[in-house]
RNA sequence: GGCGGCGUAGCCAAGUGGUAAGGCAACGGAUUGCAAAUCCGUCACUCCCCGGUUCGAUCCCGGGCGCCGCCUCCA
């Protein structure tokens, strides 16, 4: 079996090969460090942690590259007067710190949350001012080769025109670009689709010197120059959002092949938008939450990744407060599955454990390499859920072989499984001491005041279980 | 206007040319002092609509309707 991905590019799904053997080279478009990172933004985090975790689990080894764009970019964002301002520097005048200070304040916070969401790190982070000198080599080479010319003022353009293949991921032609009328024309540029990969300005806050004067690099440059410093001219797989394959990603193909002249990404695998009540998610209308207003509904960040990544990355997710609270109640069925597979010394080996262990390694993975299907994946999972609860016993061998599956699939969902398992502390003398009044009103037969206490431990957010092996506990 | 996606039970959501996975919710039952948890069972006969191809279509083709996204440096 091998993995199959949809292919922006080609717009089919095809297996997947790795260039080299066993080796994954994944570079993922990252996040503009200028405010906090939204749920939007998780989704497709979690997305390429699945992905990653999906390829580790197939045996592969993932080589991850995930940039942080820190120079601002020129941008009217919410500004109304379309003067031109950087995002980077219109954030920094409401905080009132400069350009770097903002960029440091929200990689830090994006690297929290992403913790947060359990996503694992990235073999590296490289930020795009760190990497000035090989943007700089790069497009010096496309000035060379006749890709890219530069102005008279000194900005440096690519020559869209001599990249035939300009707008094949977008669908976009040049020929349409023109009519759309919504590009920047300037009497510099000799095309309007052709895109900046220098521009002067020594009003701007974040600038550097070059050989065309002091200013700052185009947005898509970054990624060209990064993507090969680190992963080398070809990429096996190159994500983004949906948003990014035009002009973002259409801007890369050109940049990085004109100068190799070899394939820049052999896959293209895009991520749909996570929307809130149906809509996109607007600033105005206050649904750009945040992990934080998650948290503050009572919902538990491994409760978010799994609703983050319980649906197909290529279809658009419609985030509601409706649907984190089915996606607690499956990952409280989980967690009641795992804390039921504990070994039990005098318990015979039942041979089911095995057999459903088997189908549920063998589905899941089937499932993920299907261009990560995680409908079925999840279906194996309940599965596995269904048959782990019907066991009354685990003897050490069954148990051992259970938690081997458990940890599999979970070394993908990344929910902790292991954690939640663990005996829970009640860390509350008080608690413990009316659980076992409790026990001692219902040994007495008083079941009101047994019923009281169990009401009063509910309002404390503890859920009490009465299981043959005595009373479980659990928070909700 | 150009490009692309989607429309499956109350909700979320797979999927196949031969008559519809899974989850949440709901309901019935077992169990329980009562609950909780768990187990068993029930829950789509227009898979948006209309045509067509076919022995047969939810899945293929054509046409509608509806929703969404990109073309604006928002993942």
């Amino acid at each position: 079996m091998s993995f199959r991905f949809h292919d922006s590019l080609t717009r089919e799904v095809r297996t997947f090969e790795p260039a080299e053997p066993g080796v994954v080279r994944m570079y993922n478009c990252g996040p503009t460090v200028y405010s906090h990172v939204h749920v939007g933004n998780l989704r497709s985090n979690v997305c390429w942690d699945v992905l990653r975790r999906a390829l580790e689990l197939g045996g592969y080894r993932v080589r991850q590259i995930m940039n942080i764009t820190d120079v601002g970019h020129l941008t009217v964002d919410d500004v109304a007067d379309a003067a031109g301002e950087d995002k980077m520097e219109f954030a920094a005048r409401r905080e009132q710190l400069d350009a770097w200070g903002i960029a440091a304040k929200y990689t830090a916070y994006f690297h929290d949350v992403r913790r947060k969401l359990n996503v694992r790190d990235a073999e590296q982070y490289p930020h795009a001012t760190a990497h000035i000198p090989e943007m700089i080599a790069h497009i010096e080479e496309l000035i060379r080769s006749g890709h890219a010319y530069v102005t008279p003022v000194g900005n440096v353009y690519f020559a869209v025109s001599t990249f035939p293949a300009y707008g094949r991921l977008s669908g976009n032609t040049v020929e349409e670009l023109d009519a759309g009328a919504r590009i920047e024309v300037l009497e510099e540029k000799r095309d309007p689709a052709d895109f900046a990969l220098w521009k002067r300005d020594d009003k701007h806050q974040m600038q550097w010197d070059s050989p065309w004067g002091r200013g700052f690099p185009g947005w898509h440059i970054e990624c060209s120059a990064m993507a090969r410093k680190y992963l080398g001219d070809t990429l096996d797989i190159h994500t983004g959002g949906e948003d990014n394959a035009f002009p973002h990603h259409e801007c890369e193909i050109a940049q990085s092949e004109a100068l190799t002249g070899r394939t820049f990404a052999r896959f293209w695998l895009h991520t749909r938008f996570l929307l809130v009540d149906g809509q996109k998610m607007s600033k105005s209308k206050g649904t750009m939450y945040v992990v934080e207003d998650v948290e503050a509904r009572g919902f538990a960040p491994r409760v978010l990744r799994y609703y983050l990544l319980s649906a197909h990355y290529r279809a658009p997710m419609n985030f509601t407060w409706d649907a984190l609270t089915a996606a607690t109640e499956s990952v409280r069925g989980f967690d009641a599955m795992v804390r039921r597979v504990t070994p039990d010394a005098v318990a015979p080996n039942d041979p089911a454990v095995a057999v459903a262990c088997a189908k549920a390694d063998k589905d899941f993975l089937a499932a993920l390499e299907d261009d990560l299907n995680i409908s079925a994946a999840l279906a194996a999972v309940h599965e596995l859920r269904g048959a782990m609860n019907k066991v009354s016993a685990f003897s050490p061998a069954d148990a051992a072989r259970a938690w081997g599956t458990i940890d599999r699939i979970d070394s993908v969902l990344g929910l902790g499984l292991r954690d939640a398992a663990k005996p829970q502390d009640l860390g509350d003398a008080d608690v413990q001491r009316l659980i076992d009044e409790r026990n001692a009103a219902r040994k007495a037969r008083d079941f009101a005041r047994a019923d009281q206490i169990r009401k009063d431990l509910l309002a404390k957010g503890i859920v009490l279980e009465d299981t043959p092996q005595g009373v479980k506990w659990r928070r909700v």
